[in-house]
DNA sequence: AAAGACTAGTTTGCGCCACAAACTAGTTTA
DNA sequence: TAAACTAGTTTGTGGCGCAAACTAGTCTTT
């Protein structure tokens, strides 16, 4: 069996970009993660976060949902099932890589 | 065990792109290519293939020889030691990703 | 009571880079 | 001898990731 390499030239920018393949590994694990947690685990600023957080939305494959901590804002974030599809497919995609080449 | 997710935040945006990534991924596996190969095999056009090449090479991660193929050019790539160690050790570093969310 | 520090984000601006298109240089064909 | 082909390299540009600056509210200190 031959790999067709073209295929991962397809591979999905979106996911393919390691701050939001972190997010998306992350959110993958757990029910839901806040915008703090996220920040601390991941070790992306608070910009960067904010505007991955936003495409990964934007996609479709996080839910985020604004509610407050006491006084103070809270962002709460949780994968989608499109985003878990999305993350397993992107997974699958690239293990065939490694299983060609090991 | 907890996955320090801010490593990964670190992976080799040299290996990690696309492009290169199948690049290194078809060189990790035979002896050498030339590039017409590589440019069928991964469907890149010329100007992507040389340029990705180009930075594969000022890397260290592949060799180019330029030879004659007749009376037309032939451009023969192989992998180097250090481009196999630097592949070896980004495929590591994602199965950490991989094996934390399976 | 108001200035400064802190929480929780969002927006802006710059620099790099992947990609397509244009170009180079030699060769074969009609 | 002009057009088409081989085998690449160079150029231009649009998009995007990142850091820094900004927004908006809260707490603390004096």
């Amino acid at each position: 069996m031959t790999t067709d390499y073209r295929l991962l030239l397809e591979l999905e920018r979106l996911i393919h970009e390691p701050a939001r393949l972190v997010i998306m590994a992350i959110l993958y694990t757990v029910e839901s993660a806040d915008f703090v947690y996220l920040m601390h685990e991941t070790g992306l600023t608070q910009g960067n976060l904010s505007s991955h957080l936003a495409k990964l939305e934007e996609a479709g494959y996080i839910r985020l949902e604004k509610t407050f901590n006491g006084k103070f804002p809270r962002t709460l974030c949780q994968q989608t099932e499109v985003g878990r599809l999305a993350f397993e497919a992107y997974r699958a995609h690239l293990r065939l890589l490694f299983e060609e080449s090991s």
